[in-house]
DNA sequence: GGATACCAACTTGGATACAAGAAGGAATCC
DNA sequence: GGATTCCTTCTTGTATCCAAGTTGGTATCC
């Protein structure tokens, strides 16, 4: 008895578009907005809002304040960190298996990855935001390749906790020729079945892009946003419903 | 400004008692119900309940069918085996973290398992239940003292997935003795600064859980449920929402 | 002028009402 | 007897309604 596959859900369009507005700085750390709001923005009514708010507060996207509110999760470097070490931990070990495997010439994943990054450089893409994506497509589809889905589905849980900053590093500094020297590299390594080697620049790979964090700025964060081509309508619904600059923390300050 | 934390929501409550339905073997896997059923058993609306079960189903716990009802996640052996790979990755990374710290004496963390682990054999537990519940702290407090929130936040989830496993593993084999060994050479190794035994103890450790997980049969869980001590109250109560017996597939067989 | 008490508007959490589709059984047709 | 159609019941997804509590501003008191 093969069970009917669910029709998209409002619930679920709404989460992915909330998604969308914060990967696209339409929404800023910091943000407060309501239920109702959103509802009103999304032409929907609170329960499916409230779903998909959900959802994303699980995720690490947003917060609840109690009677008083949702905010998109303030910036939190330390956290952000954590998330990159172990995005290298589960991408090293998928490395490992990946070059453990035996019927590994023909992997599709590893083709495929070769057709995008092992180019001449006049086929390298420029665009900041699409070799972001492909940036991360990358590292998911190498987890991938390595075999286990559950860390496959882990490290993408992790690449979307730390897209805002991949996509802040993209758009605003010139690491798209290293990105692709170095992927390129890393893929030569693989199918050379160099393991350590692989994983020796895979890990620095992953340091380089950690060590950039630290140096984002709120301003790189508002400068962003200016940067995003968005129709007028849009920015108005936006401008009217979430607190946009004043008394924004978007920064989670320590507490220890 | 710190913001009141918000009272224990109904929808929380919801949450744990669902979830400790299916770890006490009150909800078997396979097991159909619906939203009403759930709402009415914990004599509260379908709205808190929905919030509920979207939590769960995002945990992996739950199925929802498109406007045919709920059903307890069939037990899915590869993706435990999954699982326990993932969860071996964390614990391992986390004992070389923990090896390399300087300030290392002192772990409050290190000395507390000890206490617990580090007995004579007459005054160690003997309770399958006790004993699993253990189990699982010995391993996620060894990720906790890794450092890492977001390893030791993905291992604690790892963790609640095969937790049925386990409490089917402790309750039916005599697997008791041979953890408090193994346990206590760990902690052992680790407090001696042998990072690589340690790593192999502890990788060795898991591995013959999973290959347990093998051997897991239908049967004990059904036999499992006998033995839960419940009010005639509870099983009448489940009896009536749940299909217990009938048409449960209660395992998910690969397709491939 | 400053502090305090009150109040009105918002906001979330939960309950209820409604809509659309799934499932299973009974009646019917051959 | 077997297949098929229809219809009733059930289930989830969404909208709306109500309750309880927070917030920020204003008027008042000193």
């Amino acid at each position: 008895m093969p069970r009917r596959v669910a029709p998209p859900s409002l619930a679920d369009a709404i989460y992915r578009q909330l998604k969308e507005d914060i990967f696209e700085f339409r929404l800023l750390p910091g943000d407060r907005f309501s239920e109702g709001d959103v509802a009103e923005r999304m032409a929907a009514s609170r329960t499916p809002v409230r779903q998909a708010l959900y959802r994303l507060q699980r995720e690490g996207q947003v917060q609840v304040h109690f009677r008083s509110g949702w905010q998109v999760s303030p910036l939190d470097f330390e956290r952000f960190e954590e998330l990159y070490d172990l995005r290298t931990v589960l991408e090293l070990e998928a490395v490992r298996r990946l070059c453990l495997r035996p019927e590994f010439e023909q992997n599709q994943t590893l083709l495929q990855l070769g057709r995008t990054w092992l180019v001449q450089p006049e086929q390298r893409l420029h665009d900041g935001k699409a070799v972001s994506l492909l940036d991360e497509q990358f590292h998911c589809l190498l987890v991938e390749a390595g075999g286990n889905r559950e860390m496959a589905r882990v490290h993408q849980q992790v690449t979307e906790q730390i897209r805002i900053l991949r996509r802040l590093d993209f758009t605003q500094r010139p690491r798209i020729t290293a990105t692709y020297d170095e992927h390129g590299r890393i893929l030569g390594a693989i199918l050379a079945r160099h393991c350590e080697e692989a994983q020796l620049l895979l890990r620095t790979h992953i340091e380089e892009s950690k060590a950039e964090v630290r140096t984002i700025t709120l301003h790189m964060l508002h400068s962003a946003r200016q940067k995003v081509p968005a129709t007028q309508a849009e920015r108005d619904d936006l401008g009217s419903t979430a607190t946009t600059d004043n008394n924004n923390p978007a920064v989670q300050y320590s507490s220890s």
